[in-house]
DNA sequence: CTTTACAAATACAATTTAAGTATTGATCTA
DNA sequence: TAGATCAATACTTAAATTGTATTTGTAAAG
């Protein structure tokens, strides 16, 4: 059996006249006569009740009908459907990130993304940052978002948006209200930080540090920013964090001022493989690089 | 689009080797390559991300694949039922009858065709017997049950069983108890009869009495023979019926005679169109010929 | 680093299948 | 009874599918 089969049974059943139905198909109409005599012998049976002048269906006939027309119809979804999938209408994109984005820029682009294509389903995979790489090659993540760049064969970064590195301050801490210091003039506080060995961000502001002569005195580790940030809100130590971490969070409990000569910066980078990737993504990464082109060229929000 | 295709894309999304798949279709290779790209050409979308040496489904391969498995498999359902309804053993007879059948063996027929045959759906009307032949004609009846048998170009009848015509006497009347009597003998009483213009049996009665030198006068009127025992039970009159109406009807109120010299008889044909008749209905004749004659032969119950 | 092996793609011939043209046969209408 | 109409048939032409042979590209092995 075969679709034309179907298609020309369908044509008929609707014509109920074997000239018709073939005008209707663009055909003539003994390749009508001859597929409906090869679906029918191929059944076993008499489709239509045909008396050399009119055409009917035959009960089997009815039988198929609702069969054959499902089918068809079922063929035109499956269509829509890989179209829609092929152009990124709709699809799956996984990104990886670690829960600083979520007060950047990030929650704002999501919104307009979703407004953008509905039906793309973004799904956010929290993880360690030091993971992100061989989710990536391992096709766990589509997108990893970063506060590093990567020089990789296989992968890519793209810049999104700048986020320089800056010292956070309980309120009332005696540096409070400068708006630059020197790194050593933290030289003695304790330091709420990030683990180093989770998060290719925490070492390379660690080894900026080092650079100035510098060694932070780690007394407390958290796994995210925004805790760390809450950390010196209650005057647990000090910590250096990217400047779009103070949205929204213990804002009154916080203060943040430059560190002069800090050779670090926590801009914001989509990581993604070369090749591979599927037109959800191709179409996620088209727009993030949009949108993040026109926040950062000051004519959008963030 | 065609369904060969489709087969072909399962088998590789299934196999995801070309060899293989090809293999498994009793196929060489090539043919295999050229459908897939086919179809990827007409759906505008790559299916398999294939680097010559791993075959592995695309995201729109993956979105076709449901699709064309529900296809195949509807296709599958389309033949089964197709074949159901030309054996037979489904579909639909639209079956005429009074009243009076659901008190002779039909009943008992129906019966074991449900067993035999539970899929066929076996539709009762009950309609006027004059209407069963035009109803016949027009298709919106299958089969008649009918107390005559007719002589039609279209139409032929089959005996089914026989049923003697008899009088029908209240319980307390004079001439109850006598196991034969003449019609004459009715020629005062008061008589339950169905209305002549939409019964063929009751013309049939009609006449035999007036050949007989006996013109019954009908007192009462209904439509139905079991309604018509009812009122002789009532000792509303009498009347001419056949034999198995007294199955289970006013058992005890009304007794039942021979009528000596009444040519007629209230046997029960199948009326049936000579061609057009659908599987189902075949089939059905087919088991109600088979039992009647076996019942007649007295080998089975009725 | 080259060679080998393997699998998919390509080229092309052979076959099968579908479509088109002309005609016949049957049935309904006038 | 004749004409018109429509499906079936016969036969030719065109298209699509398949098979064989070969090439190409990649991964594994030497």
């Amino acid at each position: 059996m075969e679709l034309r089969q179907l298609r020309y049974f369908v044509a008929l059943a609707e014509e109920l006249s074997f000239t018709r139905a073939a005008d209707k198909l663009h055909l003539s109409q003994p390749p009508l006569s001859f597929q409906i005599a090869n679906l029918e012998t191929e059944l076993g049976a008499l489709l239509f009740n045909r008396s050399s002048r009119r055409v009917a269906l035959s009960e089997a006939g009815k039988a198929l009908l609702p069969h054959a027309r499902a089918v068809i119809e079922r063929i035109q979804e499956a269509r829509l459907h890989v179209q829609r999938i092929a152009t990124g209408v709709e699809g799956r994109v996984h990104v990886g990130l670690s829960g600083s984005h979520f007060h950047g820029p990030f929650p704002q682009f999501m919104k307009a993304m979703h407004i953008e294509r509905p039906r793309l389903e973004i799904v956010l995979n929290e993880m360690r940052p030091a993971d992100h790489i061989e989710a990536l090659r391992d096709r766990r993540l589509d997108v990893s978002l970063s506060r590093a760049t990567i020089n990789d064969a296989q992968i890519e970064s793209r810049l999104l948006w700048r986020d320089p590195v800056v010292a956070a301050l309980p309120a009332g801490h005696r540096l409070a209200g400068r708006k630059r210091i020197a790194l050593a003039a933290l030289r003695d506080e304790d330091f709420v930080f990030l683990p180093l060995d989770s998060s290719p961000y925490a070492r390379r502001v660690f080894q900026a540090c080092v650079a100035l002569g510098v060694t932070p005195r780690i007394t407390h580790q958290v796994n995210e920013l925004p805790a760390a940030v809450n950390l010196v809100g209650v005057g647990l130590g000090v910590s250096l964090i990217p400047l779009s971490m103070t949205q929204g969070i213990a804002r009154n409990a916080v203060v943040t001022c430059q560190v002069n000569k800090l050779a670090v910066e926590g801009d914001v980078h989509a990581l993604v493989r070369k090749t591979e990737n599927s037109s959800a993504v191709l179409a996620f990464l088209q727009s993030l690089g949009a949108w993040a082109a026109a926040r950062e060229s000051g004519s959008s929000p963030g």
